[in-house]
RNA sequence: GGGCAAUUAGCUCAGGUGGAUAGAGCGUUGGCCUCCGAAGCCAAAGGUCGUGGGUUCGAGCCCCGCAUUGCCCA
């Protein structure tokens, strides 16, 4: 971030001596080889034709400008068909490491979302189950762009939209109900078109055994009661595996509570006051082809019941009262057909862009390359606990946050707990883990960090100190760019990388036998290491552990829990 | 029939907004522990970036057609 700025800064006022215009499409970033430096410039291509020189010709002159100005920079040349790269010297890469022990775990957050409140709404799904394994890449996904973004100064809140009205609702209920009758002895029709998993069962008995006179209440009573007592029961459960997979929700929305104070009526209102909605039919239509849609949908049937996408609207409308300036939806890929009307949606509710929805693709879970069949209705899934329990939470967020949110993934149950012990995230944590050895050794033998300085930079002037640094260098930029982007993966990506760095130079450099002056440097540099990686991983929403105990044979033999064989009923 | 997305090494996937000789992990092959944690390091092999056109100084990336796969809608 700094070295970028600083090259930008130099050459912008370069540019503008010159009376060029910085281009839109200027990048200045690190090149592809070390070899072309630390960063290269596109400028002198796009501006060679205002400038009526070739593009060589321009960088040479902009070339001899910069060494010039740039105190800071070491080398500049030019290359290839006129490409301004740039090299900084030592000490500027020493200074690195004074900022990350200055910010500490607070390292690469910036403030360009100062001012914006903004907010993730994830998971959000329907409580007529558990959780599986898909609900948790929408887990995964939506707390760690939370983080990012409160990482990036934007003022975060998370919710949970709980769809406890509707048709699903009616049928968890009915499901319920049947069961418990079923289970009472009594005779009840063919169970084909409701819920009926293991857990459905469970509640059944439960509510039986709770209320025993439940089977002479009235039935529509009786169904209400074991409704409720399912949708308890079952979001509880959901509250419990989000928190076992470290997330959190700030708010728990209910879209019942969204009827019930009327807020679907006002929102009706609204549009029909603007004529985005009309009556025709006895239905009640919202004017989606105004804003692109193919035909005009449905907000209330002529039955009076209400469709989801009338909910929706009016949740959103909720929403925006809040204050938020940003809105971001986390959906499942199944859901895209849907994205553009939402949109329209926002769009007519007099906010056009303010709603970003993020589609993630399905998870194919595996067992032994051989696909793992999912239905909720059939209660045949692995859920999203299970599988966490099985390969732990870190790995599962780490494999979850290493892939774009708009491919789809792999997620093969024996082959992430075979190699469980040889799994990226584990390698990041080693090298985290390693460093803290080192400097529990070292404390032991009373040798400390150096603090940052003239002294403890002599001893950091190789290339391979000065690579750890420049690795450390980019880390806020990276930040910044998959707060941008909204895609973590790019910081698992970067955290790889750090480590692979960290582990290199383990390897070629000895620290504790190195003598005290450069061990105490060494322990500087791989301190900031350390803090950097372990910033990183707070993103992803994964431990950074100061040891890990385990070696990979005992782990192997020792990791014996079962995975259930699904839960067919 | 219409629409959304995907297609990069044997497998799973990156590819910083159009740049220089296309990258990683796993797997395969061969090296490295008298020393800070070998959960590691080094090296090799492996590619027509699905396909055909187009845009320009320059395309894995942008535009159009086609093919295949997944999903939504009718």
């Amino acid at each position: 971030m700094k070295a970028k700025q600083y090259f930008e800064d130099i050459l912008r006022r370069v540019l503008e001596a010159r009376s060029l215009s910085w281009p839109d499409k200027a990048v200045i970033e690190p090149p592809r080889e070390r070899k072309f430096g630390d960063y290269s410039a596109n400028v002198a291509m796009l501006l060679a034709g205002a400038a009526k020189q070739k593009p060589r010709d321009l960088a040479e002159a902009l070339a001899v400008d910069l060494r010039a100005q740039a105190d800071q920079i070491e080398r500049v040349e030019v290359a290839g068909p006129g490409f301004l790269n740039v090299s900084f010297g030592p000490s500027f890469w020493h200074g690195i490491l004074a900022d990350v022990q200055a910010a500490g775990a607070a390292y690469g957050a910036s403030d360009v979302g100062r001012g914006q409140k903004v907010q993730v709404e994830y998971v959000s799904a329907n409580p007529t189950g558990p959780l599986h394994i898909g609900h948790g890449r929408g887990a995964a996904l939506g707390d760690s762009l939370a983080r990012l973004l409160k990482k990036t100064g934007h003022q975060v809140e998370c919710e949970y939209y709980v769809n406890d009205a509707g048709r699903q609702m009616r049928i968890l209920g009915d499901s319920v109900w049947l069961r418990l009758r079923q289970l009472a002895g009594q005779d009840v029709a063919d169970l084909e078109d409701f819920y009926r998993g293991e857990y459905i069962r469970d509640i059944a008995a439960r509510v039986h055994r709770q209320y025993p006179d439940i089977l002479n209440l009235p039935e529509a009573q009786a169904i209400d009661l074991c409704f409720n007592e399912a949708v308890d029961e079952i979001l509880a459960g959901i509250k419990k595996d989000l928190q076992d997979f470290r997330v959190g929700h700030d708010v728990w929305f209910s879209e019942k509570s969204l009827v019930a104070a009327g807020r679907i009526d006002e929102t009706f209102a609204d549009l029909l006051a603007r004529d985005l909605a009309y009556e025709q039919d006895g239905a009640l239509w919202f004017r989606s082809t105004n804003f692109g849609d193919d035909k005009d949908r449905v907000l209330r049937k002529s039955s009076g019941e209400l469709t989801y996408f009338a909910s929706d609207i009016s949740y959103h409308h909720d929403k925006f009262t809040r204050g938020f300036d940003r809105v971001i939806d986390i959906w499942g890929a199944d859901h895209h057909g849907y994205v553009a009307r939402m949109q329209g949606a926002v769009e007519a509710l007099g906010k056009k862009g303010a709603l970003t929805v993020i589609l993630v693709q399905l998870v194919s879970l595996l067992r032994d390359g051989e696909q793992v069949a999912m239905s909720t209705r059939a209660g045949k899934f692995e859920t999203l606990a299970d599988v966490v329990a099985y390969v732990g939470a870190d790995a599962a967020r780490f494999l979850f946050l290493s892939r774009k949110s708009d491919s789809q993934l792999e997620f093969d149950l024996e082959l992430v707990r075979k190699k469980s012990m040889d799994n990226p995230v584990f390698y990041v944590q080693y090298a985290h883990a390693r460093i803290h050895s080192m400097l529990r050794k070292a404390a032991d033998a009373g040798i400390i960090p150096a603090a940052p300085g003239a002294a403890a930079f002599a001893g950091l002037a190789g290339e391979d100190d000065l690579d750890l640094c420049r690795a450390l260098e980019r880390f806020p930029d990276v930040v910044a760019q998959a707060a941008e982007q909204l895609a973590p993966h790019q910081v698992s990506h970067y955290l790889s990388e750090l480590a692979s760095a960290l582990h290199r130079y383990y390897t070629r450099h000895h620290v504790l036998s190195a003598g005290a002056e450069v061990a105490a440097a060494r322990l500087l540099l791989l301190s900031c290491v350390a803090a950097a990686l372990a910033a990183g991983l707070d993103l992803l929403g994964v431990d950074a552990p100061e040891r890990m105990d385990q070696v990979p044979e005992q782990a192997a033999e020792d990791a014996t829990g079962d995975i259930p064989a699904g839960h067919a009923s």
